[in-house]
DNA sequence: TTCCTTGCAAACGATTTGCATTGGA
DNA sequence: TCCAATGCAAATCGTTTGCAAGGAA
């Protein structure tokens, strides 16, 4: 188990163009900004947040048009974080499955990689819960909450 | 006009009333409107629906303060779902442990209790995290996300 | 050139707050 | 009684959209 690197962007840029030019959606500098942004991140971000960090140079509207975009095209993944606020990350093939951990004082959130014979026994607790209802289990999360060491 | 009290609610209004009395808050008829349209429900609610099944008869921003102050004294637990809606259910120490599946298609969601075996297991799953990231874990929740038998 | 994409502002839905009034302990 | 709680309307916050102008293939 240990903190995520950020993948460098680079190489998958090649991958990620062709799946955009695949639907017929350009690989324009804002998106690649944003792409870049989420690629240096150490763990989900907000628009707001991305605002910030691509020093407002991108306008909110186009960002959250960025984010549905690189949604549909399934090259970022959302997540449904503290006070409904949306963030997104690098999709689970870019990236690699990992999960969160939520701070539930400033509500910061960071990824964390389990090893394998840890995500092993989570993905038989997922299909456990999973099969009790009756439902096809497309994903599972595990979100643990505390307080950060900061707070 | 008298608001029901969900069975399974009533040996705790006492216990409830008292944690309320003790911060200076009265546990009044919109509140206990709240609480029992919690109680009877089967997975956790927003403001909106809350609206509803209540019948309109406590309007929105009261609702949206009664959930405020539920929250804050420990009453209620928040829940963030689908799509930036915040819903609420009874607080763990009233409903007892328990976790979500979540369908993708039309954002249901439904309560899960695991067996002793299995949440002890997902227990120490959790730990192992936490642990590993320097966290005191308050809570945890696993949510099962997939297409349910309605969709 | 042809569409896709952008930027601005206005529109939106969910939630919050100011203020005068009501009501519970 | 006295202060917390309510109801209404207006304000706010995060997000979406209409439309005219700009940019990539």
């Amino acid at each position: 188990m240990k903190y995520m690197t950020a993948p460098s962007l680079r190489p998958l840029e090649r991958s990620i163009q062709d799946r955009l030019a695949t639907r017929g959606v350009r690989f324009t500098k804002g998106r690649r900004a944003v792409l870049s942004a989420l690629g240096a991140a150490d763990g989900p971000r907000s628009a707001a947040e991305l605002y910030q960090e691509l020093g407002q140079r991108v306008p909110l509207s186009s960002l959250y048009r960025t984010l549905v975009v690189l949604e549909e095209t399934g090259v970022i993944d959302p997540h449904h974080g503290l006070r409904g606020v949306m963030r997104y990350e690098l999709a689970e093939w870019i990236r690699g499955h990992h999960h969160h951990v939520v701070c539930s004082s400033c509500g910061a959130v960071e990824d964390v990689e389990l090893d394998e014979e840890t995500e092993k026994e989570l993905a038989r607790l997922v299909d456990t819960v999973a099969s009790s209802v009756g439902l096809d289990p497309s994903a599972h999360s595990l979100e643990v909450e505390g307080r950060c060491r900061r707070c």
